[in-house]
DNA sequence: TACAGTCGGGG
DNA sequence: GTGTACGACTGTA
């Protein structure tokens, strides 16, 4: 439709979100500087294109005449990533976006030897790649009276440290209590400036408060907990049942979207994601069903959907491996390379030695077990994401047969240096507004507003380069290849070795190493200055960023349990020279550890800490074992809260899919005898009780009394956490018992005395 | 003794 | 719309 542009009507603004209108191209909606809401719509034809003989394309074309005008079809060359060539592919262009996913499945199902590309795109990453758009961003733009959206010009970028900020208006709504647990009674309702409780029942004042409220407040962003997976179908639920209409979408003409809830194996865990609810025209966020949510917040969700371009709804609930898989994806739309659907990729034949060598992960030690002193800890920043960068490592310039490639240490496989691969290029500008980022943060003065969102910015950052990593090595990614994933474990083993090399020739002594990581000793060293010189000549090798991550007074590192001669590579404890205790594999950072026993242990760190200098640990024994027997004391007499003695696990599989009574398989029986299924992935807390079945999960609906727990068994436990600490201070576990009861502790001094000369 | 079940780790 | 290591450790059979 041709319009004058005298009639067109200039706006600045930010972009909210954008789908696809039943009744033809996109919606788009923006947060207008003038503070209104926009809705527009725009013509946005979708392509996607199809691989196969020559033969089989015009079949293919044929076919997609059935469609009519709604489909085009024509021959086109697009470049293919894994070999570099441009392919022969039959481009099929879609005029509305939403018959799209129908049409290609269509198309799949009576195709399935043709190999399709750029067919399950999520349209947000089209847009972004078309218009360089990202939620949030601050735009210009041009609308016409009957609201369809003309220009539109994004004015920043996701990597601006300091983007204009939108003025959101959010509604938080929360039930007073965890609905799994019991039944909420009230609904607190709070804005930025005001805040109110609406009683759930009588119903029908409820849902007219609730309307009124969504009227009169108009939010851009629900932010709930438990909206997913109770709040929000218990809105609609009533609402029906009242025949009163709630304007929950902005959107009126849209229909809310629904996701079931499902567990699925990802990181080495069973993760369960609860059922969603997402809206149109505004968002909705359920702090309870969002990755991540504590590790960086609201703030830290906003940043994954700049980086990322993916919907904020989307970011809220996905894991960091979608969001780095978004970002590929925008790489290679601008760049005009195919985006596989269902990635086909096999690995290249290997003769055996060459797996041998090829499929080591990252590089470990054995640490020198005992308490040390003098140590600093150095560390690679985020490594694996810099090794790709630097050595330029994408699943393209890997195994690249031209006459300018390097070979890789240890694998003998060739790569390409020269032309910057996929993923250094998803990768860089993260990498750069990351360091951007933490600069600025040891630069700020602690009062500046800025930092709390450069803080979750970076803490966003962080897991999309942790799981690039893991999504280059996994068979089935998009963008995925196993060499080159081992590329990256090679270089990331070379460098560390290298780095191994540079702290000998400085007169230090390794003492462990640890994938990214390696603790140096020199005697006397006590400050940054004195391990500076390491680092000088780390980064003068490798390349590759180094930080010292600190300074320890003391360090211990910890034996195995199972035999005191072997080491373990990530269990141990120290504290650095600000005093900053740090700790890896040891009970008080473990999630299914009873909270007074972890409180416990990390007090018994504490006391160790405030000791200052290694040399008066000893002194500290006399005070560790009063507080061992107070603990032991409250234990007994049971004036601790029942909550203290509370287990958290996670369930790992279907009730009738365990083979073992494990203490977390009965506490999910008990759980399910009384209608609470727990999926897997879910948590389950319980307390150990005497006699059988040993269990008893917490959300039962009665609690036992005091006397059934097992405090037997949490006497074990305890001791056992205080066993870890007490270890390096040369008291063997099983003297632990005679140390409690020793009230004259003074007569087992000699013994460990000896121990302690020989660790410092 | 064997092995099923569970955890951490990245920062 | 996720991307299934690997080793330590514990408790059960």
């Amino acid at each position: 439709m041709e319009t004058s542009p005298r009639t067109l009507i200039q706006h600045s603004g930010w972009l909210l979100d954008l789908y696809a209108s039943p009744t033809g191209g996109l919606v788009v909606w923006f947060i207008g500087e003038d503070g209104l809401r926009y809705r527009l719509r725009q013509d946005f034809p979708v392509t996607f294109y199809a691989a196969a003989p020559p033969r089989r394309l015009s079949e293919l074309a044929g076919f997609a005449k059935y469609f009519g005008r709604q489909v085009e079809a024509a021959l086109s060359r697009r470049r293919e990533l894994f070999s570099g060539d441009d392919i022969q592919v039959l481009a099929i262009r879609v005029v509305s976006p939403a018959q799209q996913p129908a049409i290609f499945h269509q198309l799949a199902g009576r195709f399935p030897d043709v190999i399709f590309y750029d067919a399950d795109i999520p349209l947000m990453l089209r847009y972004a790649a078309l218009h360089n758009t990202f939620p949030l961003a601050y735009c210009a733009f041009r609308s016409d009276p009957q609201g369809n959206l003309h220009d539109l010009e994004v004015l920043d970028s996701p990597w601006d440290l300091d983007p204009p900020a939108a003025p959101l208006r959010v509604l938080i709504l929360e039930p007073n209590v965890n609905p799994s647990h019991a039944a909420p009674e009230y609904l607190v309702v709070k804005d930025k400036q005001h805040g109110c409780q609406l009683d759930f029942s009588p119903a029908r004042p409820f849902l007219l408060n609730v309307r009124a409220l969504l009227q009169q407040k108009d939010p851009d962003l629900l932010l709930t907990r438990w909206g997913d997976t109770w709040l929000l179908p218990r809105l609609l639920k009533l609402s029906e049942e009242f025949d009163i209409p709630l304007p929950l979408n902005r959107d009126a003409g849209s229909a809310i979207l629904y996701r079931p809830e499902r567990s699925y194996f990802a990181y080495n865990q069973i993760i369960h994601r609860g059922q969603q609810m997402h809206l149109s025209g505004r968002w909705h966020i359920d702090a309870h069903n969002a990755m991540m949510w504590g590790d960086y917040g609201l703030e830290g969700v906003f940043e994954l959907a700049r980086v990322t371009g993916l919907p904020m709804q989307t970011t809220a609930r996905v894991s960091p491996g979608t969001g780095i898989s978004a970002m590929q994806m925008t790489v290679a739309l601008r760049d005009d390379i195919l985006i596989p659907w269902h990635k086909q990729q096999a690995e290249d034949l290997k003769s055996a030695a060459e797996l041998f060598s090829a499929d080591q992960g990252g590089l470990v030690y054995q640490p020198t077990i005992g308490l040390h002193r003098d140590v600093g800890e150095i560390d690679f920043v985020s490594m694996y994401p810099s090794v790709m960068v630097h050595f330029n490592i994408s699943p393209e310039t890997v195994g690249a047969d031209i006459p300018s490639a390097e070979t890789i240490p240890s694998l003998g496989l060739k790569i390409d240096r020269q032309h910057e691969g996929l993923i250094p290029r998803t990768l860089r500008p993260l990498l750069e507004k990351r360091v951007s980022l933490k600069r600025n943060l040891t630069l700020l003065p602690v009062w500046d507003p800025r930092r709390k969102r450069y803080k979750a910015c970076t803490s966003a950052h962080k897991w999309l380069l942790v799981t690039c990593f893991g999504y280059l090595g996994y068979k089935n990614a998009r963008f995925g290849r196993i060499e080159a994933h081992q590329a990256v474990t090679a270089y990331g083993r070379e460098a560390l070795l290298e780095a191994k090399e540079a702290a000998e020739q400085l007169g230090f002594t390794v003492l462990h190493m640890y994938v990214d990581g390696m603790w140096v000793k020199k005697n006397g060293a006590s400050t940054s200055q004195d391990f500076q010189p390491v680092l000088d000549a780390i980064l003068e090798r490798t390349g590759l960023p180094i930080s010292l991550d600190g300074v320890y007074r003391w360090v211990a590192f910890l034996p195995s349990r199972r035999d005191a001669r072997v080491a373990v590579p990530n269990r141990y404890f120290g504290v650095f020279q600000d005093g900053t205790l740090k700790m890896r594999g040891i009970e008080a950072r473990r999630g299914d550890t009873t909270p007074f026993i972890a409180r416990t242990q990390l007090e018994m760190i504490e006391l160790l800490a405030r000791a200052g200098d290694a040399a008066r640990l000893e002194a500290c024994l006399p005070e560790l074992a009063a507080l061992l027997r107070r603990r032991l004391r409250q234990m007994y007499s049971l004036t601790l809260p029942l909550e203290d003695f509370l287990v958290t696990l996670r369930v790992s599989r279907n009730l009738d899919e365990f083979r073992v009574p494990s203490p977390a398989a009965l506490a999910t029986a008990q759980l399910a005898a009384i209608g609470k299924h727990l999926r897997p992935g879910q948590h389950v807390r319980l307390l150990l009780t005497r006699g059988k079945p040993g269990v008893h999960a917490w959300d039962l609906p009665e609690m036992p009394p005091a006397s059934l727990l097992d405090l037997e068994r949490y006497r074990v436990l305890l001791l056992r956490a205080a066993a870890t600490v007490l270890q390096p201070l040369g008291l063997p576990e099983d003297r632990l018992e005679s140390f409690i009861a020793d009230q004259e502790h003074q007569s087992l001094l000699p013994g460990m005395r000896q121990a302690w000369v020989v660790a410092v």
